[in-house]
RNA sequence: CGGGACGUGGCGCAGUUUGGUAGCGCGCCUGCUUUGGGAGCAGGAUGUCGCAGGUUCGAAUCCUGUCGUCCCGACCA
C-alpha cells in the first residue's frame, strides 16, 4: 500500500487541500523590499516570491489564483469568438525590423543573440508574430473575421520595475488579435471583446471603470482601458455618475477662459511676477483670464511654445499629438533659445519658434501674456494681428470638477490600475508588414486589425489592492485560491479534527474548493494565517460548538461569524460565496 | 540615466561614527508543559557580515572598485 499521507498531491480535483502538505510559507513581517500592499500581502501569504527586480515566482496558492483568472479569461474569450493559440516567446528580429519597431520600441525591448549570431527579442507583445503568422494563410475576405488569442509570459525591460506584480518586467498577459475585412467588421469584434472584458472584470469581482484611453505606442485610433479603481494605481482617470470615464491623458477638456477687458495692446511692468497666480493677483483678474505658456521641442529639435488658459495645465500626451516627440525644454535650453522663463508670450518670440494654443483660446481676441522680457507682460495682445497661432488643439489636462462632456455634471478624479485594454489598430501593422487579403472586389487590402490585452498577473495584484484589510487578503470568490477553509481548533487527532475532516469532505463533495488547516498549530496561528491568505469563507470547528452540534462560519470580507448547525454548513458557505 | 539610501543565519533588524574576530526578535530542531486569536520553560543548530581588491599586527567596521536591492526624479505605456 502506498503511503499517501505525506507524499501525494494535495491538489487533485475535488480533493480536500491539506495545509499540512501545502507549500505556502507565510511570513509574520513585511518583506523589507516590498513597496505596496499587494506585494507585502502576496509575499506574506506565501503566494509569490521575488527572484530579482520585476521577476517573481508563483507558489502553489498564487498559481491557483493565476489559473482562476486565466480560466475566466479563456471562458470569456472562447464564448466571444476567440480561438486560443500559443506563439513563441523568443521572436526573430527581422519581423521587428519589418514593422519598424526594432528602432522605435527602445530599450524596453530586450534583445538577445543566438549561437549563430542572429538577433532575437524576448516578446513584449506579439503584433509582429501574429501578423506574420496569418498573412500567408488568411488570403480571402471569405476567411475573415478571425480572432486569435494566447495567454503567455511577456517581457518588457522596464527601466524601473516596481510595485511587484503591478509593474514587473516579466508578466503573464492574455493578448488577442482580430482580423477583419473592413472597419465595420472591426467594430463588431471590438464590441464583442468589450463585452467579454466587462464580463471578466465582473466575474473577478473587480471594482472597475471602462475609460477612454490614448492609444499610445501600440498605435491605432480608438481605445478603451479597463481600470480597477485603487488609490495605489499609477493611472489617473476622471469619471462621472452618468457612466462617462476617461484616462486623464485622453479626457477631452474644454476650458472656459475669460476675456480680459482690454481695448489695445499695452506693455505693463510686472516686477516679481513669475507665475499665473501672481499675474492674476497683480491685475486683479481671474487666472482664467491669463494665458499660461509652456516651451518644448519636437524630435527634430523644432521649438514650440504652447498656450493654455491660466487655470489649466498642459497635457503631455495631448501635446505629443501636435509636437511629435514632445520634450519639455530645460531651463538651460530655454536660455539658449532666447526664451524668458516666467514671461513667455506669443509676441516677439525668437525667430523660428512655433506657437500652438488650446482650442478654447480661439474665441479670446485679446490675450494677457508674457512680454518675453523679465518683469513685463502684455495686456490685450490681439490674436491674428499682434501674433499668429501655428496650430490649434485640445492641449489641456482635465481637472476634477470640470463639466462631464456627456452630461455636464462635475467630473470626479480617481486613480486606477489598468488591468486590460482594447484597441482598434486599423491597418498599421498589416500595412507595414504587407499582410493583405483579396477582397470581394478583387483588390488586395491590408487586414483591419484590433488587439485586446489582459494583464493576468497584474489583475491578481489589482484584486489584492482593492480587497484587503489589516489582517490580510480578502479574495473575491471568483478568483480565490479556494472557496472555504475548515479550521479544526485542536492540533492532535481527536473528535474535533475528526469532525472537521468530515465537514471538509462533505464540502468538497458538494463542489466547493475546500482546504483543511490540519497543521499541528495553535488556534492563533491558524486564524492569523488563514486571515492572511484570505479564503472567502472559514469554517471553524471547536470543542465547545461541536458539543452542541455547531461550527462557526466566518465571512472573511465582513468578519461576521455565525454559529451554524452541522447540517446547514453547506448552505451557509454557499450564501457567503454567492453561488 | 541622474540624485539618495541600504546589503550582517531562512525572515526582520542592531552592531559600522571611535577597527580587537558577531548579537537580538521571529522562524527551525529536541524534550516537557500548553491548546478559541501569532504559547511557556529547558536545551540545540544555523553567518566565508553581497563580491573583489587595498590599508592594518588585526576589518562587518576604514579606502577603492564591482554587483544587487529600494526610494525620488527623468524615461516609458
Amino acid at each position: 500500500m502506498l503511503e499517501k499521507e505525506s507524499h501525494m498531491t494535495t491538489f487533485a480535483k475535488h480533493a480536500v487541500l491539506r495545509m499540512s502538505a501545502l507549500y505556502a510559507p507565510t511570513l509574520k513581517e513585511d518583506p523589507s523590499d516590498a513597496d505596496i500592499v499587494s506585494a507585502k500581502l502576496l509575499t506574506r501569504a506565501g503566494m509569490i516570491r521575488k527572484e530579482a527586480a520585476g521577476l517573481y515566482s508563483f507558489l502553489p496558492l498564487g498559481m491557483r489564483v493565476l489559473r482562476k483568472i486565466e480560466d475566466i479569461v479563456r471562458e470569456e474569450m472562447d464564448s466571444h469568438g476567440g480561438q486560443e493559440i500559443l506563439m513563441p516567446f523568443v521572436q526573430p528580429a527581422e519581423l521587428w525590423h519589418e514593422s519598424g519597431r526594432w528602432d522605435d520600441y527602445g530599450p524596453e525591448l530586450l534583445r538577445v543573440v543566438d549561437r549563430h549570431g542572429n538577433d532575437f527579442v524576448l516578446g513584449p507583445t506579439h503584433e509582429e508574430i501574429i501578423t506574420d503568422l496569418v498573412k500567408n494563410e488568411l488570403r480571402s475576405y471569405k476567411d475573415l473575421p478571425k480572432n486569435l488569442y494566447q495567454i503567455q509570459v511577456k517581457f518588457r525591460d522596464e527601466r524601473r520595475p516596481r510595485f511587484a506584480l503591478l509593474r514587473g518586467r516579466e508578466f503573464v498577459m492574455k493578448d488577442a488579435y482580430s482580423f477583419d475585412a473592413d472597419e465595420a467588421g472591426l467594430d463588431k469584434n471590438y464590441a464583442l471583446m468589450r463585452d467579454a472584458y466587462t464580463n471578466m472584470c465582473e466575474r473577478m469581482g473587480l471594482n472597475f471603470r471602462i475609460v477612454q484611453a490614448d492609444s499610445g505606442q501600440i498605435g491605432g485610433n480608438e481605445s478603451e482601458e479597463f481600470m480597477a479603481l485603487a488609490d495605489t494605481g499609477e493611472a489617473e482617470l476622471v469619471h462621472c455618475t452618468c457612466g462617462y470615464a476617461a484616462d486623464v491623458e485622453a479626457a477631452a477638456c474644454t476650458p472656459h477662459p475669460v476675456a480680459y477687458p482690454a481695448e489695445s495692446c499695452e506693455k505693463i511692468s510686472t516686477p516679481g511676477v513669475h507665475t499665473i497666480a501672481e499675474l492674476a493677483a497683480h491685475l486683479g483678474c481671474e487666472e482664467a483670464a491669463c494665458m499660461k505658456a509652456f516651451s518644448c521641442k519636437d524630435s527634430e529639435g523644432q521649438i514650440w511654445v504652447l498656450f493654455v488658459p491660466g487655470d489649466y495645465e498642459v497635457n503631455d500626451v495631448k501635446a505629443e499629438r501636435v509636437v511629435s516627440g514632445f520634450t519639455p525644454l530645460t531651463d538651460e535650453e530655454m536660455k539658449d533659445a532666447g526664451l524668458v522663463k516666467g514671461s513667455m508670450g506669443p509676441v516677439g518670440l525668437p525667430e523660428g519658434v512655433k506657437i500652438a494654443a488650446d482650442e478654447s483660446l480661439r474665441d479670446i481676441e485679446r490675450w494677457v501674456v508674457g512680454a518675453n522680457e523679465d518683469g513685463y507682460h502684455l495686456v490685450g495682445a490681439k490674436l491674428g494681428e499682434d501674433f499668429h497661432v501655428d496650430a490649434w488643439a485640445d492641449l489641456c489636462m482635465v481637472r476634477e470638477g470640470d463639466a462631464c462632456p456627456v452630461c455636464g455634471k462635475p467630473l470626479e478624479l480617481a486613480r486606477g490600475i489598468e488591468v486590460s485594454q482594447i484597441f482598434k489598430l486599423g491597418d498599421k501593422y498589416s500595412r507595414a508588414m504587407g499582410a493583405t487579403f483579396m477582397d470581394e472586389d478583387g483588390t488586395e487590402k491590408p487586414f483591419i486589425m484590433g488587439c485586446y490585452g489582459v494583464g493576468v498577473s497584474r489583475t491578481m495584484a489589482a484584486a489584492v489592492e482593492q480587497s484587503h484589510d489589516e489582517y490580510g487578503i480578502i479574495w473575491p470568490a471568483g478568483i480565490a485560491p479556494a472557496h472555504v477553509c475548515v479550521i479544526p481548533l485542536s492540533a492532535k487527532p481527536d473528535e474535533v479534527t475528526e469532525a472537521a475532516e468530515k465537514i471538509a469532505e462533505e464540502l468538497a463533495a458538494a463542489g466547493f474548493e475546500t482546504v483543511i488547516d490540519d497543521r499541528n498549530e495553535r488556534a492563533g496561528v491558524k486564524f492569523a494565517d488563514n486571515d492572511l491568505i484570505g479564503w472567502p469563507v472559514q469554517v471553524v470547528a471547536g470543542k465547545r460548538g461541536l458539543a452542541e452540534g455547531t461550527v462557526e462560519v466566518k465571512n472573511r470580507a465582513t468578519g461576521e461569524k455565525v454559529s451554524v448547525p452541522l447540517a446547514e454548513v453547506e448552505a451557509a458557505v454557499k450564501e457567503i460565496l454567492g453561488f
